[in-house]
DNA sequence: ACACAACTTGAGGTCGCCTCAGGATAGAGT
DNA sequence: ACTCTATCCTGAGGCGACCTCAAGTTGTGT
């Protein structure tokens, strides 16, 4: 581990990829709380040194997710940019959702560890949650929202949205967002 | 157990009671995930007793469960003979809510065992998509319907809607029932 | 080639799940 | 009151997962 100061070792760097790769396999396979010790056994590796790299089952999943964060946060901004204040508030959930769909079990990961205040995970909810603000507020000003609400609001929906299509299908995700949205949005536009 | 035929001895029943009592104590203070050990212990039982009342933990929920939902579908039957229909959908939603959001987990205990069609909780499914569907229809009838919408969309909505109380608040989760229910329901009625 | 920090290893302690052979006893029958 | 047996309870023990840490191995700068 180490970190900031020397370079790591070529052999931890390696080790470190391949719990990677192997983590992000069993996990879509098998759900977020699949057997570390099964990953680290993939990865050709003891169960030692999965948790050298990665304290724990969080972490794990963490270093997993944020690559795909900064993507999301880039298509936030991107959407941000676009006209369209009520499509481009839609095509935001459906991103998330899409996001958080990965691995059965993410989303109550997910949401376990927000509320500590220090974390990544808890920045990066603040994170969407200004998006949805910023796209709210597009909305707001076109005319479009039938409503008022929130980016904690649009968060909220996304998570359920993501536990539906994970306990019952994308389908019926997608069907719970288009009632919600339709009492957003305004007919009209 | 033994079932059908004689009554269970004085002390079976005993011990299956003060299962129940710990085992409710337990889910609601620690959640769904509680150690089933730890429930033995406190009804000061063998764990073998435990597993011989309930062989596994959804048949330990299950029963906790059982007498709460008969009260649940009572409801869903007053609320059929109620004026209102529109109204009467939403006591609805609200009442299930309510109901799910017994003990943390809770949620995601019961859509785990749904595709089973013989299981009980299957049935239990069944018949609150039923209710949902005839509130439903009762208030198309009466014209309060914005758009189409089925009793599996309400039962995905109470889903989502305790799974959101569980996750981030009470609050949270009406909020987003008001939502969808907004894009449900027609403005005026 | 050497030395040492960096990294890896895997046995082992802890805990929860679940089973089942054997022991205990409630309560019916006499 | 005393059997006797079906019913019920017990808890050790096997399993798998989590996580730690003392000891061993190896990459890397010099």
């Amino acid at each position: 581990m180490t970190e900031s100061g020397r370079r790591p070792r070529a052999d931890a760097r390696r080790n470190r990829e391949r719990l990677l790769t192997e983590a992000d396999a069993v996990f879509r396979a098998e759900g977020t709380n699949a057997s570390l010790e099964s990953i680290a056994r993939r990865a050709g590796v003891a169960i030692g040194t999965l948790y050298a790299h990665f304290p724990n089952r969080r972490a794990l999943l963490l270093a997993l997710l944020r690559q795909r964060n900064e993507a999301l946060f880039e298509r936030g901004a991107d959407l941000l940019d676009q006209p369209g204040a009520a499509a481009a508030l839609t095509a935001w959930v459906h991103a998330v959702i899409a996001h958080a769909a990965a691995y059965q079990g993410l989303a109550a990961m997910l949401t376990e560890g927000v509320d500590d205040e220090a974390s990544e995970l808890h920045q990066s909810c603040v994170q969407m949650t200004d998006i949805g603000d910023q796209l709210i507020a597009r909305a707001r000003a076109a005319g479009a929202l039938r409503r008022e609400a929130t980016g904690a609001d649009i968060f909220a929906l996304m998570n359920a949205a993501a536990w539906i299509a994970e306990q019952m299908s994308v389908d019926q995700a997608g069907r719970l967002v288009a009632l919600a949205m339709a009492g957003l949005l305004a007919p009209s536009s």
